[in-house]
DNA sequence: TCCTACGATGGACCAAGTCCAAGTCAATAC
DNA sequence: GTATTGACTTGGACTTGGTCCATCGTAGGA
């Protein structure tokens, strides 16, 4: 946790209660929360905080690579601290709820470069969808 | 284009002149449109079209099947029509230009039963993202 | 301890999408 | 051809998720 806010001090990142807190929020929960989620479990801690700031600050933390968005419908992205290891996600259609998953094999090798239209493909990102087991027998 | 139109007679639809407008104008085009801009050409022919319509005969047709969705970032929902062929899609980072792309194997069959947590997966969606070729020259 | 540029604030604003009460009309029945 | 009716459409208000901006506050260097 303390990495984190390490790595960020060492970029020059200026050191604010704000940013503290949520940076810690995300660091410390390992689902996947939308940025009002954050704004909440942020506010608990510092009441004053802004939703402007949660904004910047997620913003950020993305464009450090210390988080990702993942947006998984038309619905609120959410955010993912687990940047710094590659998965991909697997959503229940039902209730939302999303995992981390690791498949096998190497998606970008499965596009032949007669499918790649001239572009330069740099990363895939994969959503499995289907029924989680709770939504599967309700 | 009108076997759009007889399959949906089939499965009674109640043909109304905004329906067959909105399926004309998705099937017309081979291009993946925003609400707005199936609105937009909607417009043209049937002027007096409202938004909610447009709205309410997109949702009707993802939920029969005709055309699928593509949430591609946290910007407005895209609609594809060709919903029959199965294909991912490439996105370029920049302009935001999608075009559909095959790529080689099964995904699904890369996602081990130990990494699926009990859920029943269905379908899988591949994002590739990078830039196009216009987007990389300038 | 003082300065100052970077960051935080909150309220207005925006875009995409949903909802609803009232009006309209396609398809069936006669 | 006309009547009937329930499904469809309308448009405007509303909601959600997010951005912008002028002003104020403060972290961190000198």
């Amino acid at each position: 946790m303390s990495d984190l806010l390490d790595r960020l001090r060492q970029r020059g990142w200026r050191m604010t209660a704000q940013r503290r807190v949520v940076a810690e929020v995300l660091d410390g929960e390992h689902v996947h929360l939308t940025a009002d989620e954050v704004l909440a479990r942020a506010t608990v801690r510092l009441p004053e905080i802004s939703r402007a700031t949660v904004y910047n600050t997620l913003g950020e933390l993305v464009s450090l690579g210390e988080v990702t968005e993942v947006a998984t419908d038309g619905r609120a992205k959410r955010y993912d601290p687990n940047a710094h290891r590659p998965h991909q996600h697997l959503i229940c259609s039902h209730c939302g709820a999303i995992r981390d998953v690791h498949p096998a094999g190497d998606p970008l090798a499965d596009l032949p470069d007669s499918e790649r239209f001239g572009f330069t493909v740099s990363e895939v990102e994969m959503t499995y969808r289907g029924l989680c087991p709770d939504c599967n027998h309700a």
